[in-house]
DNA sequence: GGTGAAAGCATTCCTCG
DNA sequence: CGAGGAATGCTTTCACC
């Protein structure tokens, strides 16, 4: 991948929405061109998607949080994130390195709706606890600065 | 925030793209009053946004961390995310209730990446660090299930 | 890979229920 | 607040370089 495709995937990291006409005009190629190399990183996976990134205060889910989670049982099978995954209130799933095997990201309405899901995962997974509420978020979602020069195999 | 407001959300958060045509369809609504509640919904702030996802492997990021970072000295005035929020490497950037005071999600392109990053923040911001590899990530940035009864201030 | 043009749609704005 | 229509602009595909 090189300059004028690391430059797109910037600029839709930035906005989502732009245009290929404004796409073109950022990077100084045709509609056609841009248009191109938009579908082919999408194909490629480089661009996976796109979201609206939302208020969760305004759609009433103002309590965000980090939940690790441990095996109770360390020889069982390790399928946590199947378990876990049809809990809407958990918007990410990292596998990590650590005393804790995964860090869960929730978005709950209140403390009470986090007791809850904690009840739920604790159940569903196996798995014990710790929880880490979030007070604020100075910022999140920032577009990466693209300047890597990896080659993704072509994955047609 | 009503029904329909909340299903535009959800479609929205699902895919950034949608066309106001589509999203006519699924609500049921005419062409141009939807467009209306987007925009307003864009206005009040409920949508902040929209972005496109991001292979970061595939832009050479591949190495992704949770830092968690605690003062050196408690007294002084906590100004970290100023501090630190120039350095792109840093998606995001949480205050935390527990022992440490902010969780930061970082995307680097190499252990090194991730060394000289520390040092970084450590120096900037005059705090100790603890960091949490990221092994796999089983899934992210999911779209919440919105059937929130909040009510967001008209921010004209 | 790139360009330019043409057809089909989507967006936007306006007027009217 | 919502609907429908008309002008404008965008997307998508095509033949060609």
């Amino acid at each position: 991948m090189e300059e004028i495709d690391r430059r797109i995937v910037m600029l839709l990291a930035e906005d989502g929405r732009m245009s290929f006409t404004e796409l073109a005009r950022e990077t100084g190629l045709s509609v056609s061109a841009v248009h191109q190399r938009v579908r082919r990183l999408e194909k490629r996976g480089v661009l996976r998607g796109y979201a609206a990134i939302i208020d969760y205060d305004a759609i009433g889910l103002p309590l965000t949080a980090f939940v690790s989670i441990k095996p109770i049982d360390p020889a069982a099978p390790d399928d946590a994130p199947d378990r876990l995954s049809h809990l809407t209130a958990i918007e990410a799933c990292h596998s990590v390195a650590g005393d804790e095997s995964y860090i869960l990201k929730v978005r709950v309405a209140s403390p009470v709706g986090l007791e809850e899901l904690l009840q739920q995962i604790r159940a569903l997974a196996n798995v014990s606890t710790r929880t880490t509420v979030v007070l604020s978020t100075p910022y999140e979602h920032r577009a990466p600065d693209v300047k890597g020069t990896a080659e993704p195999p072509d994955a047609e």
